[in-house]
DNA sequence: AATGAATGAGGATTCATTCAT
DNA sequence: CATGAATGAATCCTCATTCAT
């Protein structure tokens, strides 16, 4: 029993590394199931006894692409500097879609969103958490004085979700693209739009 | 000879409009040959007397999409104020986004970017253009005194060009997003990275 | 009236031309009407106006290359000696067939024949002439105790017309054949099997 | 394992055997993957999981038509008399070839050679073979003294090659032709073309 | 659980032919 | 006579999904 349930996850596990691996390479539409199947070693059919769909793989991936990323989150949200927390925000979130070759299964799902459900939902909840982190260090920025009052928080954490999402679609088309480099650059220009920690 | 030259223009017209309907609504993978043709209300065959491949039909979608922002670049390029010009260009380029339906367009354009060579090229051709404007009107704020000399105009560039890739991203992903709302709440903070006029 | 009759049967000349050529590169299958129009620079439509179908052009050109040979068998019939009758219209035949790409044209046409009603009657048409033509010739070299009495000409003209048909397959399967080398030892075979136009 | 495995290969043959018929029906070009998927009673996908192209089968069944000749020419070839062995090779070539409807498909794969690759390899091997036995057997009559020394062997065994594909050409133009009946000429007619087995 | 054969609709593309201009 | 746009059925091939073994 444990065994079997053992087994089950593990299989499970192994189908969808090997799918990452194919829609990584020739992203969600181009890739069948029969590629899936070869790249775990399994036959097509037995891929259905672990998931119903192939949107079903789909969703899980764009599930697990997320809460790789939720941890990183939760970790900065309690900085002490809400500065600093916003900017690890930043370049952690950099760091992990950079990582590997993240950044094309983001934009796979990206385009996939808004016409397709599942995905959709998935990344909606992924991008509310993002922006509850955002919105929360950017209050404590407001209370510590580091920011004006009438900042207009929502459209702020906006924009820095946006500056991560084009990242992404930045490193999809340029896959060469050396993000570290340009990252300190970023941070900088973060930090000098908050006002010094004032004495 | 001259109206079957127009006629044959306008018909391209007619299934580059078609097509591009069709695209915004299932994406290019999604869209067949055969629903496009009777968007445009012919058979499928009448279309490949206008474009060899579906593909090519992609590429002029681009290229359309591309060369609508051209103009609006050079309009800007040439501002008397290099800050003003930057935060015209993304503001501006930033309508032109959102114009209706345009974000789910690009957002297709660059998930398909990676794996399809055409387009891939396209795309970089406007890149370079985008950040050509970026840069020069970057360098006059730097000779004007209003940016820090050894500011890296590189990857501020590229930064700013990835905020409006990721507002493509937000836009197709939450197609209700309101941005002329968060637009000046962006341009008041692009403004605050640099040092006013000074007398 | 005279004028236009002539430009019908230039211009009809000039299609069977550019098909020929392109049924030698690709085949009659392989060649598509545009690509008939397009090698005689005309338009597709036009070609309609010469031929009712595309059948019509392939029978034509079957016609062509088949009256290309009957003069040589016509002047050949009638030579003094049959044997070198025979030989010559087996050499003379050789040569038209391993003239330009002829082999090609020949071959396309056999191919065609059992399934192509219009094709298979002018080969068979053919098929009697050259059958008859020598038939005749070794008749007379039985008259002329060249033969032996009991000899089967029916047999024997069908085994000469079948290498005919063997020198076009092996010339369209090795193109680079040299035939003209390989046809002397043919001659003398032949002759070889007729006795010496004895005292 | 074993019984799915012998089930692979028994519908392979089912299809192999079905596309021949429609083959020699309608030829190569003329036959759709959907008219053999109706003739061995599948979908047409499911072909595709036992050839990877139409052009497989194509290959397949050239393949096939070639190794059944194959044995003929072995068994033939270690003839004690050269003559004999000559003979033989042509009479069984020409039964092999003149069996049921062989000659059309035999005819099929002589026009598909000069623009298939695939095919073209399969030919040009099957013809190295063929006229490797035929001059092995020529050059055991040269020395026996049944054949003049200055023979061009490589000129003859050519035109006796001619004539099998000849034969093919005549039998696929004329399907109602009784090879049988000529076959006995076409022998005494070789074997003429020797010296007697002098003692 | 695992296999992979089978399905059949749907994918892009081609092409002979027609017909309005 | 000439054009080439239009048609639409037919081409080969792919693929998610089912199912008997």
């Amino acid at each position: 029993m444990a065994t079997s349930l053992k087994h089950r996850l593990e299989q499970r596990d192994r189908v969808l590394l090997a799918a990452r691996r194919c829609f990584i390479r020739h992203g969600f539409h181009g890739t069948g199931m029969a590629e899936i199947a070869k790249a775990c070693r399994t036959s097509v059919g037995n891929i259905y006894h672990y998931f119903p769909h192939k949107n079903a793989i789909v969703k899980a991936i764009t599930d697990e692409v997320r809460s790789r990323m939720l941890p990183i989150l939760r970790r900065v949200a309690d900085n002490a500097d809400p500065v600093d927390g916003l900017v690890q925000v930043i370049l952690l979130g950099l760091r992990e879609i950079s990582t590997s070759t993240n950044a094309r299964l983001w934009m796979e799902i990206l385009a996939e969103a808004p016409r397709n459900r599942a995905i959709r939902e998935v990344c909606m909840a992924f991008d509310r958490d993002l922006r509850g982190v955002l919105e929360r260090l950017l209050r404590r920025a407001v209370e510590a004085r580091r920011l004006r009052a009438d900042t207009d928080l929502g459209a702020t954490s906006l924009w820095l979700v946006a500056l991560l999402d084009g990242a992404i679609a930045r490193l999809s088309v340029e896959p060469d693209l050396d993000l570290t480099r340009t990252q300190q650059t970023l941070a900088g220009t973060i930090r000098r739009c908050f006002k010094a920690n004032g004495a």
